[in-house]
DNA sequence: GAAAAATACGATCGTCCGTTCTATTCTTGC
DNA sequence: GCAAGAATAGAACGGACGATCGTATTTTTC
């Protein structure tokens, strides 16, 4: 009992790498069977149907992301520092060799959104863990005194996403050879007016 | 020579609508068919193929998106509230009833960016065009001293495109009731740190 | 109102898909 | 090294798709 296993990983690997470029509904049986080498049904026996497929290759994803993201960027120090972690470990994460198509839960959340099901509940189960997080993180950087105390914690998880989300955007559709630049700088703007003391007026809005 | 222009209007406004939802992969000519109340060769009749009704569907967003969102905000005073206007029109867009699914350009954007071809070209374009929009209206908030002259436009427009991609995603994908006023927060926050004077240090970086 | 042109229909083709079934080949435990 | 069982192959299905055809119907034009 361990070939078979042995080859299923092949599968989800080929099918992560696949569905970075192509989506969860590009990841057709025949298409995977050829990239793979192996029979259409043959790679079929593996899995109960094409959604249990995509179920494992969303898990696979999942559980990569938190191996070369998460847990690492935990390993630094509280605060500032493993903000930082996070957020340069997230923008790694997208360059890796075997996700070509760039990071999948961008993908999958545009293929998902308006898609009810199994599917759909999984990956925004994982984005909440990964909002919660990142927000986690910031409330550890204003208990480290690194951040501002009045800082909103989800606020801050909201923006940092939207960098990632822009450069996505910006690498992969537009090409634009600037926007990794552009997302560092947007990054520093962000720790910059999340430090303590600064705008004072902002933070209290309306503060007259 | 009248009718004919006047069902292919029909049909694209369905395409538009569905294709917010399901992507432009997601444009079946049987299943437009249905719900235009065609039989599918009759629609089918008004196009060469099914690449070019993406085209023209794709075609009339972007003629939507100028008379909806670009026009009326250039309309505004010269500055920071022509500025205001372009996020806020921009914000509605993604909210207006024959765009179910919310911002198409987002929807086509991961469909394309790593699919060559005439309709990825099209979108960058357009792309590239809003994004020198809103360039170009931050420089004149530079102009009428609304905006720091240190400001970086370029810059301004790729954050700002960073909030709506934000609330995009948390809305659509995470169904956050919140993330509207996330996103007017942030935008707030962008608007504050682009105003003359305010953090110096931070603009030249490393000023010492 | 009839001729001409534009528009819509129904049937059908070839292709690809997910899925199922059965038969064969290969692994593995003893 | 042999049987049990897992792993793969091959053929075939029903269905959806884009596309094409000839024909019928409607609309426009004169």
């Amino acid at each position: 009992m361990k070939k078979g296993q042995q080859t299923r990983e092949r599968i989800l690997d080929h099918g992560l790498a696949l569905a970075s470029t192509a989506g969860l509904d590009g990841l057709s049986i025949a298409g995977m069977a050829k990239t793979v080498g192996l029979s259409k049904s043959g790679l079929f026996a593996h899995f109960d149907s094409k959604e249990d497929l995509q179920v494992q290759v969303l898990d696979r994803a999942i559980r990569r992301f938190i191996e070369v993201v998460v847990a690492p960027a935990l390993r630094h120090p509280r605060g500032e520092p493993r903000v930082r972690a996070l957020f340069d470990r997230w923008l790694e994460w997208a360059k890796m060799a075997w996700l070509p198509g760039g990071c999948v839960f961008i993908q999958f959340a545009s293929e998902l959104d308006d898609r009810p099901g199994a599917l759909r509940e999984r990956l925004v189960g994982a984005q909440r863990d990964w909002m919660s997080t990142l927000a986690t993180a910031a409330r550890i950087a204003v208990d480290e005194g690194h951040f501002d105390s009045g800082l909103d914690a989800e606020q801050f998880a909201y923006e940092l996403y939207s960098i990632i989300l822009a450069h996505h955007h910006h690498h992969r559709l537009l090409r634009d050879p600037e926007s990794e630049a552009r997302a560092h700088k947007a990054f520093e703007g962000l720790i910059e007016k999340s430090r303590p003391g600064t705008h004072r007026l902002e933070k209290n809005h309306r503060a007259t």
